[in-house]
DNA sequence: CACGCATACTCGTATAGACGAGTGGGCAAG
DNA sequence: CTTGCCCACTCGTCTATACGAGTATGCGTG
């Protein structure tokens, strides 16, 4: 009777569930009631292969099941433990009020500091290029932009990749077009430059990361992307600015505040 | 030479990828330049075996990297096809408001036939029972709840499962008990009521769904849900609702107009 | 023509074995 | 004591094989 019998039963060879999704119903049954805690190391394969008596292929296939779940993570070398639930990074639909807009610092680090993270910016790029056909329908028909892309780190992790998009019109020569955009950030430039946002539009997707997404993200299998799409307008109605940000779903809550009237 | 290879190439024996990966990495390509359009069935294992000479769970390893990226799905006895992307419901932040609130059907009927679709809604229970401990928060510390759930279905197929919470001092007794609460929904009720509506907050999180999720969605794997949590405020800042959505994310996108101030 | 069956092709499940590579601990040499 | 190597344990990759089960097609029988 080794520890594991504790945690885990036996199979039931009568049932026509395939056996791999048994020790599967099994492991996240233990996961779920606590039993195995986060960032705890699951039994080893060796371990479940002699406990349920099948073969390492059939104990692998239930530990992908769970991975496609986003439950667990596997370490080479080291084993397969329990996914931590990051803490999540909370947006508030008023977070581009203007009255967060006074600080020197963006909005991001003054959030993060606050809530006792070490925030960091990177991969910073700025530079003009052909507006893909959605960016360009989206900001009225332009045809080349200036593109500003920035990464967003959280306590070392990455949690978000945004890349926003001006009409070259607005932008050149401008703050705007420089690395670091200054207080108040590309918004608050908008505004001085007379370009008063009236209102933004957030549109707001989910879906499986692609390749280059799990790089830059450093995402883990079964963790899925938020990807949010701004468009700013000025109260010309034009559309002045679009943000395309896509975020680790496992780090992100949104949050909005919706007017009955 | 067979068809294949006007889509697929060869492997680098060279590469430190792995060999699934590589096939992965050509398959996918070949989807995204379009090679194998929507709906499309790929290589079988079979041919792929023969293609690229390696053994069939190597290809199959191949197939359930895709599938994880939710780019394909499996049909037993068929074969793989490239998952269609469904026409996506679009879900605006104006949805509650009281000018839709007009007519006798409901918000998701009359929107869906607008848009050509076959609209159903389904599974509906409605019970008192105890609150969650987040629930219970949510509303205010009660202790028990009133229950409505029901699934919605577009064309057939399951898109979004819901329910909603609401305190028993507030809903007993009324026609928001009923299994049909009336034109406009338990909203209009509401305000019939006394509790005039102030405004909404929505929670909006992403992750992989569950399996009972999965079951009730009818979800393809490589598809996240999309959950959706609504408090209702009246104008004495009561919350006199919650509602709790999970919607399958291949089939939404959701959409957000902020003022600016 | 209509029905039913055989068959071939599809993916699903499972076994057994092999080697590779990352990790960490213990032990031996310096 | 410190350094460095070896080894045991972990998951990663790949092969070869077997049988089961769902699907579609064609052919022969009635």
């Amino acid at each position: 009777m080794t520890s594991l019998s504790s945690h885990l039963g036996a199979l039931d060879p009568t049932s026509d569930r395939a056996v791999f999704r048994q020790i599967a119903d099994q492991l996240r049954e233990a996961i779920d009631r606590g039993r195995f805690k986060e960032g705890q190391k699951l039994p080893s394969e060796a371990e479940l292969v002699e406990h349920y008596g099948v073969s390492r292929m059939t104990v692998r296939n239930s530990f992908s099941v769970l991975q496609g779940e986003g439950l667990v993570h596997a370490e080479h070398g080291k084993g397969v433990f329990v996914r931590p639930r990051p803490p999540v990074r909370r947006l508030a639909s008023d977070r581009f009020a203007r009255r967060h807009r006074e600080q020197g610092k963006s909005a991001f680090i003054v959030e993060a500091d606050a809530a006792g993270s070490h925030p960091k910016v990177d991969s910073l790029e700025v530079k003009e290029e052909k507006a893909t056909q959605d960016i360009s329908t989206r900001l009225g028909s332009v045809r080349r932009v200036l593109a500003r892309r920035r990464r967003y780190l959280l306590d070392g992790r990455p949690v978000e990749f945004a890349t926003s998009y001006l009409p070259l019109d607005i932008a050149r020569g401008t703050p705007i077009a420089e690395p670091n955009p200054g207080p108040g950030g590309i918004y608050a430039r908008l505004e001085e430059l007379g370009h008063h946002l009236d209102h933004f539009e957030e549109e707001i997707r989910a879906r499986m990361p692609s390749p280059a997404e799990v790089k830059t993200l450093q995402l883990a299998s079964g963790v899925p992307v938020i990807h949010l799409i701004r468009t700013a307008y000025d109260t010309e109605n034009r559309a002045v600015e679009v943000c395309d940000t896509v975020m680790a779903a496992d780090a992100y809550v949104l949050s909005y505040q919706l007017p009955a009237t």
